[in-house]
DNA sequence: CGTAATCTTGAGTCCAATCAACCAATGTGG
DNA sequence: CCACATTGGTTGATTGGACTCAAGATTACG
C-alpha cells in the first residue's frame, strides 16, 4: 500500500478521525463502561495502544491460516471478522468499532481460524501479546474489565447466531441496526438517533446471511414502514421503540449495566 | 425434581454414565488435549469437580435473567445453550458434551443473557467462581488451558454463525454432524464412525435454524446420498470425506493441534 | 396397553435467491 | 476533458428452497 493511497484515504475518511476532545483512548473509554477504573488504570490501558496505523478500507489485518499475532485495537473506523467458504460465500461474524479489541487472547492459539479486515479506513494499533499478559497479571481490575469485554463479545456472537437462525430479513437488518446504534452510542459515535453506517449493502448481506438484492428491498421496506432513513451511508432511526420491537431487540446481552439507559 | 425421577433416569440414561476406566474427570481429559498438563495439574482440575448431580433430560441449569452462578461442568450427557425469542422461537447456540465447561467466566457478569439446559440425562457439577479464580491465579498453565478452551468455544460459536448464515439445509446438518463427531472423538465418545446423537429432530431444527419437517427431509436426503445412517438416535458416518466435503467442514477452528489426525 | 412424543409424508404457499437490466456516482486514462 | 470502466444501489421477472399445515405411522413411555 503506497503512502499516497494512505494520504488520499485520510482526506476522505471521516470514520478514521479520532475525536480530539478525548483525552483517553477509545479502548480505555469503552472498558470504563464495564468496570469503574481509576485514572492510573486508564493510563495503563492507554499505554498499551502505541503506534496507531491508518489503514485503507478493505485491508486485511490478518488472514485465516496466519500465525496469530498481537491484539488489534480499533481506534477509529469500522473493521470486521469474517470467513470465506470454499464456495466463495463470505460471512461476516462481527463488526469492530472504535474501542474494540479484536481477539484479545488469540495469541494463545497458533493459527487464525478467521480473517480480520477493515471495512472503512481505520486507525488500528497492534498490542503485543506480552503487553496484554503483563498488564492483566499486574492489574486484576483491568483483567476483569478485559474479561467483561470478552464476555460481551461472545454474547454478541451468540446473538448473531440467533439473528441469522431465527429472524426473517426485516428483523435481521433491524436487529443489526439496533445493536450498532447502542454500541456506537456507548463510544459516543451517535448524533441523536443518527449514525454513520459505512458498509455497503453487499457487506450487510454478508453480515445477515441474505443476498445483496434482498438487503436492498429489506432496507426499502424498513424505510417504507417509517422506521429508518438511510442515505449516503448515514442512518437515522425514526422510532427506536418500534424498530427494537420489530427486531425483538433486547439489549441485555450487551451487559451495559453501568449505563443509565440513555442509549435505549 | 424427586429422587425417584433421578433414580429412574439413571437406569435408562446411557449418556450419563461416566466410563469407569477413566481415572481423570472428563474436564481434565479434554483440557490435556490443548495443553500438556502435569499429573498434579490434572489432579487440581479434578478437585474442582465436586458433588456431581444427575439431572433429568430437558432440565434447565440456569435461565436467562438469573443471577450468574458458578461454572457448570458437564461430566456426562448432552446439554445446550439456548435463547427463546418473544415470538416463541428457540435457537440453540451451543451443544455441551462431557468435559465441557459452560460459560467459564460468566460470573463476571451480573445476569445470564441465555439459558443452559440439559438435552439428555446428564451428570453436572457446579464449580464455585472462587475455585476457578483461585486455580487460575495459582496455575498459569491451567489458566492457559482454560483460555484455550474458551477460545475454541468462541470459534465454535462463530462457525455456527457461518453455518446458519451461509450453508443450505444439507450442508448445515452435515456440518453439525462433522463437528460433533470430532468433538465426541476427542473425549472418547465415538465408536469408529458411529456415535450417539441423542437429540430430537425438533432440537436439530432449533440448532440449525430450520423447521423440524425440513430437518427430517434433510436427514433423509443425507441418508439417500449414502453419507450417513441414523436410527434410534445412533448416527454412523458412512463416508467422512464426502460428508465433510458436502458440509465444507474444515476442522481448523477446533484447534486440536495436539491430536495427530486420528479424528478426521 | 393406551397416550404422547417423535418421525414421516404430501400438498400448497411464501420468502428470499437468482438472473438480468439499468441508473447514478465516482474514478481512470487517453 | 470526455469516453469508459467500476462500484453501489435499484427494479422486475422468475425460480426454488424451506415453511406451514395437516394427517398418518412409529416409537417411547407411564
Amino acid at each position: 500500500m503506497s503512502e499516497t493511497v494512505i494520504a488520499r484515504e485520510r482526506a476522505r475518511a471521516p470514520y478514521a478521525k479520532p475525536s480530539p476532545a478525548q483525552a483517553k483512548s477509545a479502548v480505555a473509554r469503552k472498558l470504563s463502561h464495564y468496570v469503574d477504573l481509576r485514572e492510573e488504570e486508564l493510563d495503563a490501558l492507554d499505554s498499551l495502544v502505541q503506534h496507531p496505523r491508518l489503514l485503507a478500507p478493505h485491508t486485511d489485518l490478518i488472514r485465516e491460516g496466519d500465525r496469530t499475532d498481537g491484539v488489534f485495537a480499533i481506534l477509529a473506523g469500522w473493521a470486521c471478522r469474517y470467513k470465506v467458504l470454499p464456495s466463495g460465500e463470505r460471512q461476516i461474524m462481527a463488526y469492530f468499532i472504535a474501542g474494540d479489541l479484536c481477539d484479545q487472547r488469540i495469541f494463545i492459539l497458533r493459527r487464525m481460524d478467521h480473517c480480520i479486515g477493515t471495512l472503512t479506513a481505520s486507525t488500528v494499533a497492534v498490542i503485543p501479546a506480552e503487553a496484554v499478559i503483563d498488564l492483566t497479571d499486574r492489574c486484576p481490575r483491568i483483567a476483569r474489565a478485559l474479561w467483561w469485554s470478552t464476555l460481551v463479545d461472545e454474547a454478541i456472537t451468540r446473538e448473531w447466531v440467533v439473528n441469522v437462525g431465527q429472524r426473517d430479513a426485516k428483523e435481521r437488518v433491524a436487529h443489526l441496526i439496533c445493536e450498532m446504534y447502542v454500541r456506537l452510542c456507548v463510544v459516543g459515535l451517535t448524533d441523536g438517533l443518527s449514525f454513520d453506517l459505512p458498509v455497503s449493502q453487499m457487506e450487510l448481506a454478508d453480515t445477515t446471511g441474505l443476498s445483496a438484492v434482498h438487503v436492498n428491498r429489506t432496507l426499502q421496506a424498513l424505510r417504507a414502514s417509517g422506521l429508518i432513513t438511510l442515505k449516503n451511508r448515514r442512518l437515522t432511526i425514526l422510532d427506536f421503540d418500534r424498530l427494537a420491537d420489530k427486531a425483538m431487540f433486547n439489549p441485555d446481552y450487551l451487559h451495559l449495566e453501568r449505563i443509565e439507559g440513555h442509549c435505549c
